[in-house]
Order: structure tokens, then C-alpha cells, then sequence
RNA sequence: ACCAACCU
């Protein structure tokens, strides 16, 4: 039952969601890992009635289950109710749910609130961190982002691709380019964000280069490229470029062979 | 074995 549990879990991480729920029958006697297992899975799939009944009928919860009920609704905009889940459950409430609840109130462009609960809390980690400066970051506030950077303990990748992304936003560039280059090690994030900020500042050179640079592509990469000579006026390079993309939709990944 | 973070 311990690899049933695992495979039910793989199976909804890949959209298997039959094939999932197959496996779960199986099990006996489900603990409550399985339960969280299926019920995260249905929350993923954005199933929340079924992942809410699953919750209602169990008798014994973990943290683990809030989180993935909280999660669910965070995830899918029912910011209200995975604020009552919250409230009513505080006493379970870890690390992970309370940076689920940073998100919730970010998402819904509620910063001040978001830094209230980041403040509060007695325990962070690196996520915890990571959220809440991405959050500052994508709401615009520059001196926040910059704040929670120099605080932060350990500085991974998207946090430095959040100030950065902050900084650009802000119009202030060279701190950009400068943060831009003292990141430890780029990931596609970090050049999608300098194509973006290129091509805002009208740089389409640069822009250009960081897609000649970098290793591989995603749609995101394309998209800011497209952007970046639209917003300049290049129509007709905007044009090749959008009718070049190999799938517009799907997020797929592509290696490009190296010159 | 189950739950959270930047890319759309």
C-alpha cells in the first residue's frame, strides 16, 4: 500500500486521474496518506468537490491534508474558502500552510496582508521566502523585493530571477543587467525574464542575444521575443518569429542544436 | 509512501 500510495500520486501528477483512482481501490485499508494522496490529486485536477467530499469523510487528518485542501482552493481561486479552512484549523497550520496563505492573499493583490502573515510567523524557509518575494516582486513593490532579498538565508534561483524581474519592472535596469549577472546559475526563468526587460527598454540587440545565448527555449522565451520586436515596431520580425514557433500553445520545451 | 514556490 505504501507504493499504491505512490503510484496514485504519480498517476494524478502525470493526468492519469482513472488510473489513479484504480490503484487507490486497491489499497485495503487507506491511512491517511493515502487519503491525502487521493485528495491532492483531485485538488491538482481541479476536481474540489470531490477532493472536499474526500475531506469531509476523513476521520483522522494530518497536516498534510489541510494543506492539500488549502492548496486546492489557493490553486483554483476559492481564496474565501481556504481561508475558513484556515481559520478554523490554525492549530494544525505548518510552515507549508501558512506559505500557501502568503500566496492566497498575494494572488489576490492583497501584498499588506500576505507581509502580515510572513511577519508573523515564528518559522520560514526557503519557499516561504522565495514566495513572498516573488509575490512583492510581481506586485511591483521594488523596495519590499529588495528588502526580503538582502534578508533572505539562502538565495536561490528564482529568488534572484525575482529581483531581478523587480528591478526591471521598476525601470531600473542596470541593477537588472547587474543582478542578472552575479546569479549563480541561469535558468530558463532568468533568461525569459532579461528578454522581457530587454525588449521593454526597446534593447532588441540584447534581446536578441540572450536568446542566442541561452540553452533552450520554452514558449515563454518565444513569446517575450515576439514581444520584444512588437513593442519596437519590427511587425514583419514579430511575424516570422510568432509563425516559426513550433507549438504556440503547449508548453513544450525544445532543444535548440548549439552553432 | 502523502501536501507548498518563479513560466503564462
Amino acid at each position: 500500500s505504501v507504493c499504491c500510495t505512490t503510484l496514485v500520486a504519480a498517476h494524478f501528477r502525470a493526468g492519469n486521474r482513472g488510473e489513479a483512482e484504480r490503484i487507490f481501490c486497491l489499497i485495503r485499508e487507506p491511512s491517511v496518506i493515502s487519503w491525502n494522496a487521493i485528495l491532492a490529486g483531485y485538488g491538482e485536477a481541479g476536481d474540489l468537490q470531490a477532493a472536499r467530499r474526500i475531506f469531509e469523510s476523513m476521520r483522522h487528518r494530518s497536516a498534510a491534508t489541510y494543506n492539500a485542501m488549502i492548496q486546492a482552493y489557493v490553486q483554483h481561486g476559492e481564496i474565501e474558502q481556504a481561508k475558513a479552512i484556515f481559520q478554523t484549523n490554525i492549530a494544525t497550520a505548518n510552515v507549508v500552510t501558512w506559505t500557501a496563505m502568503i500566496e492566497a492573499y498575494a494572488q489576490t493583490g492583497h501584498l499588506p496582508e500576505a507581509k502580515s502573515l510572513f511577519d508573523g510567523m515564528s518559522e520560514r524557509n526557503v519557499v516561504t521566502w522565495t514566495v513572498m518575494l516573488a509575490a512583492s516582486s510581481a506586485a511591483g513593490d521594488v523596495h519590499l523585493a529588495r528588502g526580503i532579498f538582502h534578508r533572505l538565508p539562502q538565495r536561490n534561483v528564482p529568488a534572484w530571477n525575482a529581483v531581478v524581474q523587480a528591478e526591471a519592472q521598476y525601470g531600473n535596469f542596470d541593477a537588472a543587467e547587474k543582478l542578472f549577472d552575479r546569479t549563480p546559475c541561469w535558468s530558463i526563468v532568468s533568461w525569459n525574464t532579461m528578454i522581457t526587460a530587454y525588449g521593454q527598454r526597446g534593447c532588441i540587440d540584447q534581446a536578441r542575444e540572450m536568446v542566442d545565448k541561452m540553452p533552450q527555449w520554452n514558449v515563454v522565451s518565444l513569446t517575450a521575443m515576439v514581444a520584444a520586436y512588437g513593442q519596437n515596431g519590427l511587425v514583419e520580425l514579430a511575424r516570422k518569429t510568432f509563425n516559426w514557433m513550433p507549438e504556440r500553445n503547449i508548453i513544450t520545451i525544445f532543444s535548440r542544436t548549439r552553432r
